[in-house]
DNA sequence: GTTAAATTTGAAATCGATTTCATATAATAT
DNA sequence: ATATTATATGAAATCGATTTCAAATTTAAC
């Protein structure tokens, strides 16, 4: 009822630990006699090699690190699973670790996963705490930032242009006649997607020379309850917007509960449009209009790109990808002004 | 630009590594001016240990495995983050994989997480493969079974009574007076809680006499999609049912949007439920009836019984919680019989 | 059949942190 | 001040796998 070690086979085996080593990490340099007799010990003790004794030794863990900011959100979840089956293939394996929109607990997590040796990084969004940057420099750990895209980053990023995304939501919004356009966003403090968001409606708006008034931005933190508090301060204004662009398709869940309860029709009486068309979009009523965001790819790519590192040494570049704005049954054009 | 060692930090304090480590790990062991310069000299270098070199010596990796099925559902994830966050104040950290419902491949999770050293393991559900009991007792790993409970099982489980679970929703369907009821479950195979939703909807209909009807009872694999072809199936027959159980939010979520496509009403035409209780359940329309499942609690009891366990030798024991089924506006009497 | 070249093999060093055990230092008692 | 006890410290062994290097074995060449 003990564990067994490379020992054990080798005894067992009658050669050295050594030989098994061989056998299991290069099986064609031993002779196929003795490889047999490896093989069958191994078999018998259901032996497997202990990975922090490799990792030690060979400075590799096979092991790649990804930092989320929650899971409890059907997006990073797909993200994963897709990660992990492109991982698996390669004999890699994913840790995952969340740090709640906060750069400091990202920091605190880097740090952590560097410990358990992860032979690389997956990182969420382009802004990280400096001494994230300084220790992922120091260890020289490959990396990749996902789920966003600046022109004028020095790093791998494997995402999409969050202010391009939104703004095609608010113009979409705009052609439709609107003119008091509200938004609901998470703190774009340390959340470069956020501000990227919040960026986008702005965009829009003075394109076509409407004001930019700041009151109608809303912050929200995480999920159905929060979004729908926000949308709450929205149209309890004297004037509330018209339409409200959601930076989540959970703030636009929220909203849509609670216009629900206020005895607001969508799209009649306020649009709303969501972001990330999670599967869900489709099922509510309305249906949500949302921005798709290509998160299925963006986990495919970064798995390849980082493996295509590990294991053959090819350079990881940035990706681009288009998000693209699915018009469903929230918005619909301005009500006509009254008078 | 060099990542140090343990070592480092001795010579650059001008002690041995063995002073070092007490410092680390037994700091009152040390004499204060000794180990005021040890801890300078680990700020100045950013010294942290590496975790394998640890979890070789001592056997221990402070590190939790855990295996789902998968992560793309909301289910899993809040319970990820909700275990996280206990993990973390005693400076446990959690190893995620998934498994897809495969207890084959459950198997080939358990074997990766116990070569990573895991200290614990929790897994899903009370069945799994023969060479994951074997291994698991053969390393004498703590482990939980989460999610379900079963009164004879010789394991720690910290779950609910599945069967009692959708026994809930079933007679709900039949004190509104449906006397044909269909269920959608996932498969059955290698799944316990699946066998135990569709033996509680059995049992319902048994209790008031109502006929089991084989062909009323569904299978779908995961997802919306396919909640929603299971759907169309069972209401393609030349005798649907009046009202369905769903053994998933998400299958639920699929009946509903097949529904709509079909031009059926929700509940007028057809009563459907849910499991799980997600958050979404409340934004969809109509709002979903669905079983609450104490996803949260679970958690915390499992990171807490295991944290009970590695830190304090607390035994670890099994614990049922209650389901409640949430009524809303997707169940209503079943229309009158013509005639 | 002997020698040279190629291939297999094992002994021992190594990775970085921890821990035992013996020694050195400090604190206490006389 | 000296003897005794308690405490602090470092040298060296250890965890399990990998890898280098030299020795042993096999194969090829003559």
């Amino acid at each position: 009822m003990t564990v067994p070690t490379i020992g054990d086979v080798a005894r067992r085996a009658g050669v050295s630990p050594a030989t098994v080593s061989r056998v299991l990490n290069n099986p064609e340099s031993v002779r196929p006699e003795r490889r047999l007799r490896v093989e069958q010990a191994i078999q018998d003790l259901g032996y497997f090699p202990f990975a922090a004794a490799q990792s030690l030794k060979s400075g590799r863990s096979l092991t790649i690190g990804a930092i989320f900011p929650r899971l409890d959100s059907v997006l990073f979840g797909s993200v994963l699973d897709e990660m992990q089956s492109w991982l698996d293939e390669a004999g890699y394996t994913l840790t995952v670790m969340t740090m709640d929109y906060d750069i400091g607990v990202e920091a605190k997590r880097v740090q952590q996963l560097i410990a358990r040796g992860v032979d690389a990084l997956i990182l969420v969004g382009g802004w990280h705490a400096p001494e994230t940057e300084e220790i992922i420099a120091r260890h020289e750990l490959p990396r990749v930032n996902a789920w966003s895209w600046h022109a004028e980053s020095p790093h791998v990023q494997i995402g999409f242009c969050n202010r391009a995304a939104t703004h095609s939501a608010a113009s979409h919004l705009c052609t439709l006649g609107h003119r008091r356009i509200g938004m609901i966003s998470r703190d774009p403090e340390g959340n470069d997607r956020a501000a990227a968001c919040v960026a986008g409606v702005r965009d829009a708006l003075e394109e076509v020379g409407l004001p930019v008034d700041p009151d109608l931005f809303a912050v929200a933190g995480f999920g159905i309850d929060e979004g729908a508090i926000a949308f709450s301060g929205l149209m309890s204004r004297a004037d509330p917007p018209s339409a409200i662009v959601c930076a989540s398709d959970l703030f636009a869940f929220g909203a849509l509960r609670e216009a629900r309860c206020r005895g607001l029709r969508v799209p009649d009486d306020v649009s709303i449009t969501g972001f990330d068309d999670s599967e869900l979009a489709q099922i509510t009523a309305p249906a949500l209009t949302s921005v798709r965001t290509p998160r299925q790819q963006m986990a495919a790519r970064c798995a390849q790109s980082i493996l295509g590192y590990l294991t053959e040494g090819r350079a990881m570049s940035s990706l681009r990808f288009a998000t693209e704005l699915v018009v469903r049954d929230s918005t619909a054009p301005a009500a006509a002004p009254r008078g």
